[in-house]
DNA sequence: TACTGTGAAGATATTCACAGCT
DNA sequence: AGCTGTGAATATCTTCACAGTA
């Protein structure tokens, strides 16, 4: 999973790892849960049990950010919240347009994890006339025409594509040429963008078909080896939170 | 991004790398594009290029399931998908549950990309009795109460949460005791499950999150430096596809 | 005492570069 | 000549294990 190229040997110093990037938002998620309980500090082992990860990758992840803990007692949560915030970006507002106002782009609309951190649906746009002016989640539908205007007047760099995969491309291209330089691509395509820019793919099929893979392998063994659980497969065992998702690459939905 | 552990030293020979196992879908996708045009035969170069990755990239993936190629020519379309399918279990029908019919429930029950690839959706449960009985993409909406029962008399081993966070855990717990083995999450959470049941996320929420990192970095760069682009940011330059989404990590929507 | 922060080891993944086939 | 397949080099990521410190 990989977002696009760090493109950047930049200022030198702060080079933080795009796998530990990918994972500050799962931290800054269970820190922001512990917030809302009112836990003042949390240790390593809690904090990485509360995000799915071990406890050395998480000490390891913020020592790039910086030494926030406290030796003997953890890290503060208000402090750590803070800091992640900051390093993330979401201190600031991000206006972000959504463009394909189908089924997926209403859904991705009417999400409320958006306004919750820094993200604000600035427009929706989508090519049919007959959507125009029609209010979803409470936003009125623009109409494709004047996409440039619209991500100019807004100061719009974030943009999300859910339109079907033949539409993708050009409304990048057009995106892009508007002054977009982050995209969220929903549409099951390969987008080409120029340096500078960052391609994120969120693909319901692909994420299936890797899950299939596995699936297919553990009836292989069961068979083959000694079968330890017969019809229904394996029920409740040691439970433990295993590595989740693409960060990747990591990503959500349209077909191969 | 990636999915649950690669649990299982197994059958050992056939340890196709989780990296690869993620291009696959990749690769199987640019190759069905090119069936459809009737292409007989494609260069690593070439289909490297329609995926979006490296060539060299590309052809160590293909290594590892074996030597389909043929030197001085490329590799045959046809059979290239044939065993890219089969590798990933996709000759296989996968019946699927959706979880949670809501905005994203509903969307992924009317998303096109299911059918194409194996899997079909078996049945959607919502815990409002108030959608029982109502279709949703031409399929009748079950409650929740009957989860463990269509789960059985359908063989899923697959399911889709798109319920609200704070049901998510609840019924990742039913369905892996009913018997599902491989879980795809758009619930903003962390799942808890046994040993060898796999789990991807997808999460709208972190793939912006990771974009206004990045996004945050340009702009700091550009007044630091020399801000070669002014106003609106770097359009049209060279256009190459940068390496796309969490594998993907992975993955795809809601909040943190 | 109970934790963090981090070098060093180990595991994975990517890329290079070229030998080997067709 | 034109391509694949792959060892070897490199880069990145994870995990271990423990010194350092509040």
């Amino acid at each position: 999973m990989a977002t696009g190229r760090t493109h950047r040997p930049a200022t030198r110093s702060r080079g933080i790892p795009e796998a530990t990037v990918a994972r500050l938002p799962l931290y800054l998620r269970a820190l922001t849960a512990l917030s809302e309980r009112s836990v003042p500090t949390v240790s390593s082992e809690e904090l990485a049990a509360a995000a799915g990860v071990n406890s050395a990758k998480l000490r390891k992840d913020f020592s790039y950010l910086g030494s926030y803990g406290t030796r003997g007692v953890g890290y503060d949560v208000e402090y750590l919240v803070y800091q992640i915030s900051r390093e993330l970006g979401l201190t600031q507002d991000w206006p972000v347009v959504i463009v394909g106002i189908g089924n997926l782009g209403a859904a991705l609309a009417n999400y409320g994890g958006f306004a919750s951190r820094g993200f604000r649906v600035a427009a929706l746009i989508d090519a049919d006339p007959a959507m125009a002016g029609k209010p979803v989640a409470g936003i009125p539908v623009q109409h494709t025409d004047d996409l440039e205007k619209i991500i100019q007047d807004n100061g719009v760099s974030i943009g999300v594509i859910a339109t079907p995969a033949g539409a993708a491309q050009q409304v990048c291209d057009r995106l892009v040429a508007a002054g977009v330089t982050s995209i969220l691509n929903f549409a099951p395509t390969v987008l080409n963008v120029p340096d500078g820019v960052d391609v994120r793919k969120v693909d319901l099929s692909i994420e299936l078909q890797i899950l299939a893979f596995h699936e297919q392998r553990k009836a292989g063994e069961e068979s083959a080896a000694d079968s330890p659980l017969p019809g229904a497969a394996a029920a409740a065992r040691k439970a433990s939170a295993a590595d989740q998702g693409p960060d990747g690459d990591v990503p959500a939905v349209m077909p191969a």
